[in-house]
DNA sequence: AAGTCGATGAATATCACTTTCATGATGGCG
DNA sequence: CGCCATCATGAAAGTGATATTCATCGACTT
């Protein structure tokens, strides 16, 4: 799974006559084993462990390529900080975002997903995306 | 409707051993009689047309005091702005954003709600508040 | 191997707030 | 009323995250 978007990015690189470079395979990959929904810092700062000399413009620039490439998406929970998510091949789902600790889970909902169709439709609106964010506290803060 | 706001906000103000203005009944009543969803600029730039003397900090100020008070809510679209949208009392309702043209419009819809409700409490989530923004061309911008 | 053109990193610029500070107004009190 | 402690205001400066510039580096073509 990991080495198919590796190929999707090599694919996506070679197609809009970009370069690989060193530093583009050590983001990806840091980016592929790491937890979901980071920001660009979050990831500037792990790599920095291993890679010094990888600057915080690079993986600025890297990330809006993942999203055009399709393996990212660029998400605003309202922390102040644009965060990366994983994007698999025509998934979707939305998130409840704890307010206390920041933990973040997804889920999907086919009715809700529905019924949003059916209030664009009656507006006679066309719908792109959307999001849907549920905010509050998850089980562990509650207690 | 318009009198019954500007006495919630001459409460809030007198509770909170705030100040009587000129520069903040001239907001309000202006904020009051504008388009919902009003970004601080756009509050300013409408402003400075008949004060010019009233600063961008003030408004900014103001408008925070609004949300403090109950009559406004801070959103953010996405577009890089936030806006301020009107409250009544106990209102809610979700956004449906035309991607083009900036068109703001607002829905209910007690079924997503409560499916909200129900995807939450199966994760253990004690929802504070939610966000729900559907992305996309209006009715206008199809044709 | 050389040349071309995209890529990189440090520094700088932007942009939308947010705060500071000197000065102006408000309103409780005598 | 007139004082004056406080709050409010506006211009300017500060912040923080993102975005861009520029000199230099490194891929890939020939
Ligand atoms: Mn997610
Ligand atoms: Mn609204
Ligand atoms: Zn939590
Ligand atoms: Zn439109």
């Amino acid at each position: 799974m990991k080495r198919a978007k590796k190929k999707i990015f090599a694919d996506f690189i070679a197609q809009r006559g970009l370069k690989t470079t060193k530093q583009r395979d050590i983001i990806l990959d840091s980016f592929l084993s790491s937890d979901r929904h980071l920001s660009i810092e979050e990831l500037y700062l792990k790599l920095r462990a291993k890679h010094p000399n990888i600057g915080y413009a690079t993986v600025y620039r890297t990330l809006k390529l993942f999203a055009e490439a399709g393996l990212a998406r660029e998400m605003q929970f309202g922390d102040g900080q644009t965060r990366y998510e994983h994007v698999g091949e025509g998934e979707h789902h939305d998130h409840l975002v704890c307010t206390r600790c920041g933990h973040i889970e997804e889920f999907e909902n086919e009715t809700i997903e529905k019924l949003q169709d059916e209030v664009a439709n009656s507006r006679g609106f066309l719908v792109e995306r959307h999001r849907l964010e549920l905010y509050g506290l998850c089980s562990g803060c509650r207690k």
